[in-house]
DNA sequence: CATGGGATTGACT
DNA sequence: GTCAATCCCATGC
């Protein structure tokens, strides 16, 4: 878990550091290393980012890997864009784009800390329990309201904001592993989680902690 | 135009 | 542990 600093008021203002497009516009794979403990924020919610994956165009498991087509258009371009996609017929699924245009690549947003709106994410969830609101890419969609109607907006200029982690957090301790939930490229060690948090979407194998 | 398969979740055995 | 829900998209005939 991102702990608050002891000598911080718990109820202060959530900062709103919103992070540049040329954060996004470097390897995918430091982007969602450095994701981990940013403010993700959406129609009154608000949520630490505590786990993401790496997808790229050179492997597999990328959507982008197909090449250019009317649903990776969106990852081809400009670094800073909201992916938004609909897994499985049922989620919405919300991704940042990475690397220069022209490149598919993009970090999947896989799990929250939540920190604002909790009551409004409880409503939208039909759920009470906090780790129950936002651990998992489909859960953390539906507690913020994120829909597909974000695909292809900016996450600079919102609705959807990805930003700077805010003053009075802790610098997540980060544990790196396989990614989730694929059937290609599955043993590239692109998943990053904040250590120990009981927010990410799937319990951390007690080996593989930092 | 038909078909197969998900970057998942929640309910159930 | 298993499995259905549900729909968009990419592929192939």
């Amino acid at each position: 878990m991102i702990a608050k600093r002891p000598d911080e008021p718990p109820k202060l203002a959530i900062s709103r550091r919103i992070l540049p497009d040329a954060f996004y516009h470097r390897p995918v794979v430091e982007v969602a290393r450095d994701l981990v403990g940013c403010l993700f924020a959406h129609a009154g919610c608000a949520g630490i980012i505590v786990e993401t994956e790496a997808y790229h165009e050179t492997e597999a498991a990328c959507h982008a890997h197909v090449g250019l087509t009317a649903r990776t258009r969106v990852l081809f371009g400009a670094p800073g864009l909201a992916y938004v996609y609909r897994s499985y017929g049922i989620h919405a699924l919300v991704n940042a784009v990475c690397e220069p245009e022209g490149t598919g690549a993009a970090v999947l947003v896989r799990a929250l800390e939540p920190v604002e709106g909790l009551d409004l994410m409880r409503a939208r969830r039909g759920l009470e329990r906090e780790t129950d609101l936002c651990s998992g890419p489909g859960k953390l969609t539906q507690a913020t309201g994120v829909g597909l109607d974000s695909n292809a907006t900016s996450l600079s200029d919102g609705p959807v904001f990805i930003c700077a982690r805010p003053a009075g957090w802790e610098d997540p301790e980060i544990a790196v592993g396989a990614r989730i939930g694929i059937t290609r490229a599955v043993d590239l060690p692109w998943r990053f989680c904040a250590a120990r948090s009981p927010h990410v979407s799937r319990p951390w194998p007690p080996a593989m902690r930092l």
